[in-house]
DNA sequence: TTGTACGCGTTATCAT
DNA sequence: ATGATAACGCGTACAA
């Protein structure tokens, strides 16, 4: 029976370009002693003589040898990465949903690799595909459809961030929107807004949760609605408030609120209001969704239907916990988040 | 010589617990084929019979099959992982930051861990003890001194954020802060400010660039300047900035101008001076230092030194391959990232 | 087309 | 205190 020591002789010779990693095996040999030795010393366990321990450091530290994190990871159990698919890290909701998801991780020891998709559709499928493969877990935003994405997952576990579980066949954390717009529109129609208009950041054709909480809670009050009291910001950005508001504003001047689907086209949406010679709150009301800290410093500061967004990424790791453990996702109250109506200035 | 396939059946009778994740092998005795055929059919090579390949396939997904990321980093090389450690996510400057490594990390197919360091010396150490394991590289921000880096990073290549070559052995990108305070000044001094302060977010014993800039700066168009002129927020947060100016009107209520460490400090700045009844930028100028989109919200809008805060992250990342292919780190003008003055309403 | 026999780098177990 | 040996799970020449 050969002892795999003498086998292994290979390309020594090689003119080291990147030059090849130093293994255990190599810091053995160069301190004349076993790996199994070397393990030791590295890992500083005890049964180890001093004197070899402080030998075999110091050839480790020539070789620049590091433990490659896969072979250990082989045969230690335990190292968990969730992989975590953000839309855009530029709107400032998103990194405190990461901030949330990173610290439920390290509570329990997981490290997070993060993903910007920027809200594409092809690059969720790559982040997956990618993810796939590195990640023991997957939780984060995505436009698409469920069947898409089980096949870019190859069974990864997958939480959904968003939505309700009558919309996804995946575990899920949702926005509790209806509650959230009940309150909204409740605080609008009470100063006595009838004519209200929605800058919705989801398409046209598939209305989300925003939206379809908006037009119910309107129809709720008895006041009249259509679609063209809704009009589309495809950029979920202060820009896209701005050209998504000078539509609305054009294509009903006799608006006098706004609710936006989030927080940067509300204030978007405040800023083409006073371009187009209107003041708000006086001549528009404007509500957002979201409750940015941004929102405090805008003049006037922005009302607004507040989450809690680390809670968000809390929630979506403890989901994750429980597919891992077996034990069938969160689901109900357990799983929402629900929005706080903050009344600041603009409405 | 023993096919190994016959050594290997431990545990099969364990009362399976949180349930051992299938390996190949157990989808290759399923499934009636060898392990090597598993591989084909999963890694969809050719060389497999369509028939077979469907029985191994549903096989696997009937065991819920997923290769070890462990075992296939072991054998396929490449993957490539970086850490990188953030101060404050809720500051929009590191999402931008942590933007441009994403960018700059998935084109060269790597990928990026993150981790908080909510600004705490603990938690940096904490987050080096664990990427040192998990990161083939890390960069980041980091407060410890460099002793204390090396020490808690096991010979990992440590590429760092905002500091200069003098200030650090490591790796490193910067920040220009004297070209950005000279055009900053300059345009204060011009506007006819001779009564210039700072709300400094480095600590009052060790100051950092822009402190040391500011005060040079200062001193080049012969004003008269000492440490009462200089006041500590260390939020680094609009409140912070707010608490500082409230601390600055109070010792030195003759200043004209104010010169923030970061967009964030100057906004809060602005709103502590018109809080105690001096209009902006009239009664008072204020100036940031980053550049956020923010401050474009803000009224008056911010005048700030902007930064081109994901080239900062790119090239962190560049740098991190250069350190990897063993080329020595880029140095001077290449590694360092220039202000440039933008003249908005506030100062 | 399918299977055999290693090897990847590390740790755990059991001797010595 | 140290070393030999066997896993860990997967990919891959090479053989069949």
């Amino acid at each position: 029976m050969w002892a795999d020591n003498q086998q292994r002789e290979p390309r020594t010779d090689q003119p080291d370009g990147p030059r090849r990693r130093a293994t255990i095996h190599d810091v053995a040999r160069l301190a004349g002693v076993s790996r199994q030795t070397v393990s030791r010393a590295v890992n500083d366990k005890g049964e180890i003589d001093p004197a070899t321990k402080e030998r075999v450091l110091e050839a480790a530290r020539l070789l620049d040898y590091r433990p490659s994190r896969f072979a250990r990871g082989l045969v230690r159990k335990g190292a968990v990465t969730a992989g975590l698919v953000i839309p855009d890290l530029m709107n400032p909701f998103f990194p405190e949903v990461a901030a949330g998801v990173l610290e439920a991780a390290e509570q329990r020891g997981w490290q997070v690799v993060v993903w910007d998709s920027r809200t594409d559709d092809t690059r969720e499928r790559e982040a997956l595909d990618v993810l796939s493969h590195q990640a023991d877990a997957v939780v984060g935003y995505f436009r698409n459809e469920d069947d898409i994405l089980a096949r870019h997952l190859g069974g990864v576990p997958l939480v959904l961030l968003e939505r309700g579980p009558q919309q996804t066949r995946f575990a899920a954390v949702g926005i509790d929107a209806a509650a959230g717009l009940e309150q909204g529109i409740a605080h609008l129609v009470r100063a006595g807004h009838r004519r209200i208009g929605m800058l919705d950041g989801d398409r046209r054709d598939v209305p989300g949760p925003r939206r379809e909480a908006f037009l119910a809670e309107i129809r709720r009050h008895g006041l009249s609605v259509d679609e063209s009291w809704v009009v589309m910001c495809p950029e979920h950005s202060v820009a896209g408030g701005e050209a998504g508001m000078a539509r609305l504003l054009d294509s009903r001047p006799e608006v006098t609120a706004v609710f936006g689907f989030n927080d940067l086209i509300a204030i978007g949406a405040m800023r083409a209001a006073r371009r187009a010679g209107r003041r708000v709150p006086d001549d528009l009301a404007v509500m957002g969704f979201d409750g940015l800290s941004l929102g405090e410093l805008v003049e006037p500061a922005l009302t607004t239907l507040h989450l809690d967004k680390r809670q968000l990424g809390r929630l979506a790791v403890e989901q994750v916990a429980r597919l891992r453990a077996g034990e069938g996702p969160l689901n109900g109250a357990d799983a929402w988040v629900r929005p706080e109506l903050v009344v600041r200035g603009s409405a």
